[in-house]
DNA sequence: AAGCGCCTCAACCGCATGGGA
DNA sequence: TTCCCATGCGGTTGAGGCGCT
């Protein structure tokens, strides 16, 4: 960036920093339609913007780009980061692959802001016990101590669902628009190092959860629990 | 009404990575 | 093989909004 600016200085201009004007997201709307969402030096410089071509990438990739999601997070999207997190750590734009229309910037703050809250929740001796690993990523780690915990499909003979039911294909997101990404992510994963097995279980698993998001609450440990036994799956 | 603190989110920064010469 | 450049990614910052006192 800092050779970006000088480059930029060199040539006697000085570019725009700060806030996007709306003409100025007109202006790479429209070139980004004209040479498409590659070669951002290019665009920033052709279009007259007085952008970088990183910033112009990332104001296409947060906020131009068509089927963008604005606004809150769902409880269903918030456990799909929450598990997707637990997974993979700090991978925000490998999370977001996984959320259509929301970007790495969405749930990298969306992620700050809900650790910030359970950390605070946590100082006030929630039962919900978040342990973080010293000196890695920040993904929280559910507590398994005392060894209670249930297996997912005794938590959902505990409610009173069959196991059955949690397991047919009838059970999966019908109604979600995560239904078909599921599918998709699980042929995808079938290409990574023979892990078929390992995330035909969890997204199974997940997928239960996410149908059933409506009736657990937020603080259910139904959540965790399921995890628990996913993530130490071999 | 004013001041303050907290929260959210857009944008920036710097490093990593990949591809081409 | 090495270098250079564009792009991608994750961490961080700061402006503005909002609620509380």
């Amino acid at each position: 960036m800092a050779r970006e600016a000088a480059a930029a200085a060199m040539k006697g201009k000085k570019l725009h920093r700060g806030p996007w004007q709306e003409d100025e997201d007109e202006l790479l709307n429209t070139f980004v339609s004209l040479l498409g969402s590659q070669r951002w030096d290019f665009i920033a410089r052709v279009s007259g913007l007085k952008r970088s071509g990183k910033s112009c990438r990332l104001r296409w990739l947060n906020y131009l780009r068509p089927n963008i999601k604005h606004g809150h997070i769902s409880a269903e999207e918030e456990q799909i980061i929450l598990q997707l997190h637990k997974r993979w750590g700090n991978k925000w734009a490998r999370i977001a692959e996984r959320l259509p229309g929301r970007t790495d910037n969405d749930i990298k703050n969306y992620w700050r802001t809900y650790l910030r809250r359970k950390v605070q929740v946590q100082k006030k001796g929630d039962q919900h016990e978040f342990l973080f690993e010293k000196g890695g990523n920040a993904a929280p780690q559910c507590s398994n101590e005392g060894g209670n915990h249930k297996s997912f499909v005794d938590v959902l003979e505990t409610e009173n669902i069959s196991s059955d039911a949690a397991g047919t294909s009838d059970f999966g997101l019908t109604n979600s628009p995560y239904e078909t990404r599921i599918s998709d992510w699980i042929s995808e994963f079938s290409g990574e190092e023979g892990e078929i097995k390992y995330h035909h279980e969890y997204w199974s698993c997940l997928e239960s959860c996410c149908h059933y998001s409506d009736w657990i609450s937020e603080d259910s440990d139904i959540w965790e629990t399921c995890s628990d036994s996913l993530w130490n799956m071999d």
